[in-house]
DNA sequence: TGCAACCGGATTTTCGAAAGAATTTGGAAT
DNA sequence: ATTCCAAATTCTTTCGAAAATCCGGTTGCA
């Protein structure tokens, strides 16, 4: 692996993970310092970066992370909705025992991990398994367009979840895990109609759930953070 | 404009117009010569078009061109008809005097040029006026997210339209222009149904010539060229 | 005071060379 | 003739420094 694909996996996931806040100005510097790494390998990373949105790039006044706002919330959630739902449907159509099998032990693997209190309850493993989960439903659409956006949108919406996720601000009544229970049976079913409206059902109270959230924190979480 | 940007621009350019061809290694040498610059602005743009899937990168082994397959071109297809229907549907929704009227300006511009031949036929400026059409009337759907895949899934497909078009291979008893004024003219109507499956009906008609004369052609036009 | 030009430091951008990795070449042994 | 190994070559990747640009503050002038 060499360092250019280092710097960007180190940087895709500290600002997805909120480690270097919205609006962040990236200097070289900074980064050399952090990554322990020259300039080469790191303006290549942005470079990537920039082009999946993730990193803002001015003319000669270098790079910076990408802000978060509500708008971009929200429409980055609409079309989630869209091309999940379109993904699922195909899935369905397309899928194999391979891709059932997938889905069922994604959740068994989500189920554990929400399930878990106290010392044992880890963000970032529930993180990365409810993705894994996600991405499970629709492994089978065959369409490498719609899994790359998946892939992209879902970058995009997991830094708004995870600020409200660390805050441990989600709203009580609800239950997610039911509601993943009841989208991989009735995807397991094949039932297209009804797994892609319990997606969109999903994905509609998640992004009333963040926007709540954020509101109820009086959009700190959004707020541009210039330094630090 | 630095000169990352510069090679980014020119790159993407000669790659969507097949100038560089599909599947040729991009050797940083060449490229040096062939745009005038230092491998690092080059090294730049290549991780950006990399994002893009316009360029395959593979780890100490360097860059080639995207290559074309008629598998992508049906996915990518398909992926325009889901969401640029959605945004249409949208930008009727939202659409104001202002985009009405690029609409209206956009297509007449778009048939002036379709309509000239001989020496004052220009594929070129044929294409760009195709393109700010297509742009035109989803311009007002409010939604930078589609409005970037809608310009990734543009670049795409018109890797595979190019080579046709120059080939002159359109089979004949397609009036095109007719389907761009009627979806004009339901997009002005406000007819978000009758528009979007006008738009859906125009791109399956395209994918379908375009694979017939890919077909034609043997898959020449999507043949990886090694060296070129 | 108001304003424009200008300097100095900070930062990005670019280059050229060195370092590192893969591929090819050529030759020796089987 | 074929296989294997090592040297040579080609190419990518990375660094460090030089060049170019931006930003803030200050000076000079009306």
């Amino acid at each position: 692996m060499t360092l250019a694909e280092k710097a960007y996996d180190a940087l895709r996931h500290d600002i997805i993970r909120g480690e270097l806040a919205p609006g962040r100005p990236l200097r070289l510097a900074d980064l050399s310092q952090r990554y322990g790494m020259g300039f080469s390998p790191l303006r290549e990373a942005l470079n990537r970066l920039q082009a999946e949105r993730l990193v803002m790039a001015e003319s000669l006044r270098g790079f910076r992370v990408a802000p978060l706002s509500l708008d971009e919330l929200h429409d980055a959630m609409a079309l989630r909705i869209v091309i999940e739902t379109e993904a699922l449907k195909a899935s369905i159509g397309h899928g194999d025992d391979a891709w059932a099998s997938g889905i069922v032990s994604a959740l068994y693997a989500l189920n554990l991990q929400a399930a878990r209190t106290g010392g044992e309850a880890n963000i970032w493993t529930l993180e990365a398994r409810h993705h894994a989960f996600h991405r499970a439903l629709l492994a089978a659409c065959n369409s490498p367009w719609m899994m790359e956006f998946f892939e992209r949108l879902y970058a995009a919406t997991e830094r708004y979840r995870i600020p409200v996720l660390l805050a441990a601000a989600l709203p009580a009544g609800r239950d997610v895990q039911a509601e993943h229970s009841a989208l991989a049976q009735a995807t397991l079913d094949r039932d297209a109609g009804k797994a892609s409206a319990l997606l969109d059902q999903h994905y509609r109270r998640t992004v009333d759930d963040l926007a709540e959230a954020i509101r109820a924190n009086d959009g700190d979480i959004l707020r541009v953070r210039l330094f630090g």
